[in-house]
DNA sequence: GTGGTCTAGACCACT
DNA sequence: GTGGTCTAGACCACA
């Protein structure tokens, strides 16, 4: 269980725990009923303050992305059905939106952000949930 | 000439208003040579701070985007042939990757964020040396 | 680690602070990943406000200079290769062009310049790379 | 008589109109005796405030580079005998070591400068009140 | 503790 | 009038 860390970017320390994680859960690396290392493990190996973790942790829990058992440790919650939350998929509208015009700024076009798109799509492990591997050849 | 602001956005105002006037910029709302309103006119009618303004501004013209001239005002540059900035690109590439993880999370399909991407290309004028208004099938 | 700002300079005092700790760096009084004082240290000791200490900081961060950990405080970068930026070094022509200018009707000669030039040079450590005090028939 | 000004450029309009007489004087295309434009004359060729003409004008006679004579307008003086100003000198000093400075964080190298300010020193007609023409290949 | 943001209000140089 | 700088003091998120 890899996770890369970069203490310079403007992203907090705690976020970047977060999204690693639920990269390695998208990925199958991590699968539902693992158990994760605890606050202090996970604070050791990737050399932060175990207020960090536990703030990752706790962010995680919050999302529903993993389950908390008292004495046992922390385990990865079963794949919660997307609850279509309106609030949130506008902020990821409004985000898209602005990385478009940030690519137009940068002389990069619209398509090749789709191509990113489909890259990284196939990357995690693509519409495996759909006909099961069968992936076109979006690259 | 409109922007609108989110005071509880995480997002800093300065931030804010220079999306607000690149995208105004990105719409043709503004041309080239246009003059922008003064930092203490945009600061009174925003109900900010005109350092605040003054910051975006600031950067704004970092970013090569707008020119001020000593003592006569602000104005909007002639566009930039973009140079390609590998670490800004890998920025961006880094950010449709979360956004697509996020999705995922969100039950947002990958199809989805793409067709958000063409619907903001086009209220762009990403066609505007096409035909304008027809528009192929991005949708 | 001494910095002097001279108030009446016309000169911003950011840009003096930024000035001082580029000539420390050069200097080796400073190496890459030592902890500069905090923005609110630096701004009792400098007798000025924080934000100005900031707007330093900023600036030398966006040079590359330094790097700031969030939360942890701000630390020298690494030498970064410089990349020939051919608009700043055509500023650096003119600069000098004027300087010449300049000294004629002071009635100081371009080979005084020149004097100055290697002297500074050598301050900085110019030679450190060879057997240092030791200067050849620089002067 | 040739006047580029650039109004992006942060040092002020007056100022630039200051130095491109200096270099005209410099470079014998204006020579002692020599009627300038007038303020209002020159304002529209070069199409700025006269204000900004009237400083420059002011800027240059405080410093005995022209004359005005009461009614017959503004001409050059006779090159004056340079006097030691320690003060100046030392912010030329200074200048001199910012410049270096900022050169090492280009990767300008300090001959390179040496090597601008031998070019810029022929251009300026060079060691012409020396040995009159005769000039070494520092090229 | 750290830096980042924002407000309020002041002064200055330039045009 | 314009933008740039600086101060004083506040609040916030991050580690």
């Amino acid at each position: 269980m890899l996770i890369q860390l970069d203490p310079r970017s403007s992203t907090p320390i705690w976020e970047q725990i977060v999204n690693s994680i639920k990269e390695l859960i998208l990925k199958d690396i991590l699968s539902p009923q693992d158990k994760l290392p605890s606050v202090r493990e996970l604070a050791s190996t990737l050399v932060v303050n175990p207020n960090t973790v536990s703030k990752a942790y706790q962010e995680l829990e919050r999302q529903g992305v993993i389950e908390t058992l008292r004495g046992r440790g922390t385990f990865v919650a079963e794949m919660i059905i997307p609850r279509k939350d309106e609030q949130k998929m506008a902020a990821l509208e409004q985000q898209l939106k602005q990385i478009l015009m940030e690519a137009t700024y940068l002389g990069v076009s619209k398509d090749t952000l789709v191509h990113w798109l489909n890259n990284y799509y196939n990357e995690l492990g693509g519409d495996k949930d759909a006909e099961g591997g069968k992936r076109p050849e979006n690259d």
